[in-house]
DNA sequence: TCATTTATCTGACCTTAGTCAGACAACATG
DNA sequence: CATGTTGTCTGACTAAGGTCAGATAAATGA
């Protein structure tokens, strides 16, 4: 009887099995079986080749071909073949396609904020939710470059900020500290990178060059539900990769002693301790790396 | 782009959708349908009554009939007249259906450990898992009276005695603090109440009775995940109800001022300060209620 | 007692999902 | 250009889930 591990996992596995069996059956109430919903929303989602669909929702071609036939008959999408290989067929939604697309997705994002409006510390759920998405699909992260003022990246910098203002004991004000300009950190002086687990940010880490072969690695940051899946480590082994197609011989880094996870992820990983390198008021430790 | 509220809550739906079906294709392998094999998971659960199944699973009567059929021709059950109304039928598993039915909750067991060991932090992971669980499924938590020695409720107040010593501020030991002896918080003298959700204990109260008119409240505790829901007022509001059912006359009870949220509850809900009533070491607040 | 309600069972029927073999056209390659 | 490969389509088939209209038997209430 006590609330042993695989107890509370199945009791939790129950619950969303209710809620997603709920989300299903309101597809339902739209008149079309739920195979042809999900290829709706497939093909609304971005994926316009037929294969890609089929693989991605794991059906039968001959399945495939009848749903893609029915829907077309219903007018909510045409097919045609693909500009390089007329063999393959690309299926693209009509204006009637779309419309349906987007209420099933309004039908998704309504169950989604009637449950959160029903929880006490909608935050505190947010996280849980997060948390569990990334345990269970935490193999599926992706490192993209990415533009250091686009919004994905503004997010990640700003819980960036948030948490070194949290942690260090001087507090962080970012405009005291050389926050490096956009354009250092875009090719060809620097770059950007960002982890995407399933289309939203979780970590960041970004390249600040000058054009010379120095560059200086900034702004590693992990969400605290995305930690422990060794992200980090991928992060700064992308971003070194990066570096050396930039043709940068040395990287350096700063840090502070208030983050001991990321100094001894850097002494983990070939980073030599260094004297101080420049004047900002944050750190306290300075490493580099020959490339 | 931003990662709000909704993309957050829908990456976590896709996450266990993808884990739900795994879990039943699994069930598969076993050479029964999904349908057969929940019917007989619902039977092992203890749920006897085939209107009972067939209200659980949201079965019709023609289909639940049939599936009962093909698992009694398999010798997995057996059915037989309800013994106070002969139109109804329990259903009751055979020994082979016992065997069957422990393979499928061995299939769930196992995924659910699987999953966990791969867990970076699985304590943290158990934790948000309870949070959307109990937030899912949050109307369907019962109060039930039980004995202050069974494993449930030694459970809670283990987890009780552990959040007092992290707050208050002299720490907390329970030898120090006048612990009532269980007899006291049994029937007739007194009762000890827990909040179940799906089976697992999150919450408790206990009534301290002498056998006069006068009795104490004594460990309120709500898992953390619960909180928010109203569980302590429902906790409350059943062991005032049980009280006057033992004809209790009047109601005492003692807490700290590091438990603000309590205070606040007594205070809210028709509780009346007094002078200290003990010489408990730990308590400095102590409240009355005339029933 | 008799009509009504309730719980299950039975047979007929339908939709959805999925498999499989073969057809066909477009590509790839020697 | 002949050959094999790839991607889609078609038709035939099956299993599973689900609906519906009685049939039956037991319980209930006037």
């Amino acid at each position: 009887m006590r609330p042993d591990s695989i107890a509370r996992f199945r009791r939790f596995a129950r619950a969303v099995t209710a809620e997603v069996g709920a989300l299903d059956s309101s597809f339902l109430g739209r008149g079309r079986p739920l195979g042809a919903a999900r290829v709706v929303n497939a093909i609304g989602a971005g994926r316009t080749d037929v294969a890609e669909i089929r693989a991605y929702l794991g059906l039968d071609s001959g399945l495939m071909s009848r749903l893609l036939r029915s829907l077309e008959e219903e007018g909510l999408l045409t097919t045609e073949p693909h500009p390089d290989d007329a063999r393959r067929r690309v299926a693209r939604l009509t204006e009637a396609g779309q419309r349906e697309y987007s209420a099933y997705e309004d039908l998704s994002d309504a169950r989604a904020s009637a449950l959160l409006a029903r929880a006490p510390r909608s935050e505190e759920l947010l996280r849980a939710m997060d948390l569990v998405a990334l345990t269970l699909g935490g193999d599926r992260i992706a490192i993209e470059e990415a533009d250091p003022r686009s919004e994905a990246a503004r997010f990640c910098l700003e819980a960036y900020y948030g948490e070194l203002a949290r942690r260090l004991e001087t507090g962080f004000d970012v405009k005291l500290s050389c926050d490096p300009e956009a354009e250092a950190m875009v090719r060809p002086r620097g770059t950007f990178l960002l982890a995407i687990a399933d289309g939203l940010p979780v970590g960041c880490v970004g390249l600040k060059g000058g054009g010379g072969p120095v560059a200086e690695v900034k702004r590693l940051w992990i969400d605290p539900a995305a930690r422990g899946f060794g992200l980090a480590r991928r992060l700064m082994q992308a971003v070194e990769d990066a570096a050396r197609d930039l043709s940068i011989a040395v990287l350096r880094l700063d840090t502070n002693i208030a983050l001991p996870e990321a100094l001894a992820l850097y002494r983990r990983t070939g980073w030599v301790e260094i004297a101080r390198f420049n004047d900002d008021p944050y750190p306290d430790h300075f490493f580099e790396k020959a490339l």
